[in-house]
DNA sequence: GTAGGCCCTGACGTCGGTGTCAACGCCAGC
DNA sequence: GCTGGCGTTGACACCGACGTCAGGGCCTAC
């Protein structure tokens, strides 16, 4: 199958695949006329890196799981390299999170103080009472989204 | 102050500071050859600045704590636009930190069912048992990073 | 013949926050 | 006068995963 066609069944743009093969993830026969030739295993490929990258594994990180695909196993994290790229992946984002939230505690924590000091509440927009005029109104809760 | 003092004082480089300026962020007065000129407010100023940063504010977010500093408030966040700031990072923050931990459940899901799948654990490196040849053994736990 | 549709390669643009040149000016100390 | 050290501006480099454009080829249908 062409290009276009296999951008179109996994989702992605053609572009996207010349990228790939650039890299050397997705390499692809040519046809008489030196277009790119794909078939169903590709799509197999194709399909694991694109569930990988919702993860947000970057390209290099989901070539592992693609060899152990062309390797013949019939799923792609079943080989010591992709395994070890999940547990890298994973302590990645255990990582992350921690550092995200300590963030978010410490911004929360600002906000809090800054809205404290800052005018006596102007009576929470969706619950709006007749505010007694200074100071340490309760602290909306968060309106609904 | 030069420049180069200033950046040093903040933990930064002129290079920053440059970058600053021509976003109107912390422009400087000039000297008499064209030298840039800061003072402590600038320093001030420039606190501010990199600490919002270390929370992961892009440069334009920390633009409102700035101003609210500039026009003479002795916090940079309690003017409104700073509130709405806070508040606005507060709520990506989560958002992000919900999709990362559906991300790592997600992965840390599938890791486990690849180990399980896989070769009959090779006897956990820190914990060798002679294991009988087939299937399942019990799942290693984390071990020690 | 020509228009449309798909394909090709190659190269530059994007986003943010700098790092790192290049090429120059100005001042102090020797 | 020369060197070193600081400053100046302007411009390009980087990271990743493509988007997008330029310029061209091949095939099919009208």
């Amino acid at each position: 199958m062409r290009i276009g066609e296999l951008a179109a069944l996994a989702g992605t743009s053609p572009r996207a695949l010349r990228h790939y093969e650039s890299l050397g993830l997705l390499p692809a026969r040519r046809d008489h006329r030196g277009h790119r030739d794909y078939d169903e295993n590709d799509l197999r490929l194709l399909r694991q890196i694109r569930v990988l990258q919702d993860f947000g594994f970057g390209l290099e990180e989901t070539r592992p799981f693609v060899e152990c695909l062309r390797a013949g196993h019939p799923s792609g994290d079943v080989c010591p390299a992709s395994l070890a790229t999940y547990r890298a992946k994973l302590a990645e984002l255990n990582a992350f999170i921690d550092e995200l939230t300590q963030v978010r505690d410490e911004v929360r924590t600002r906000l809090q103080h800054a809205e404290a000091v800052t005018a006596p509440a102007p009576a929470c927009v969706f619950n709006p009472l007749p505010e007694p005029p200074h100071r340490k109104a309760p602290p909306c809760p968060t309106p609904p989204p």
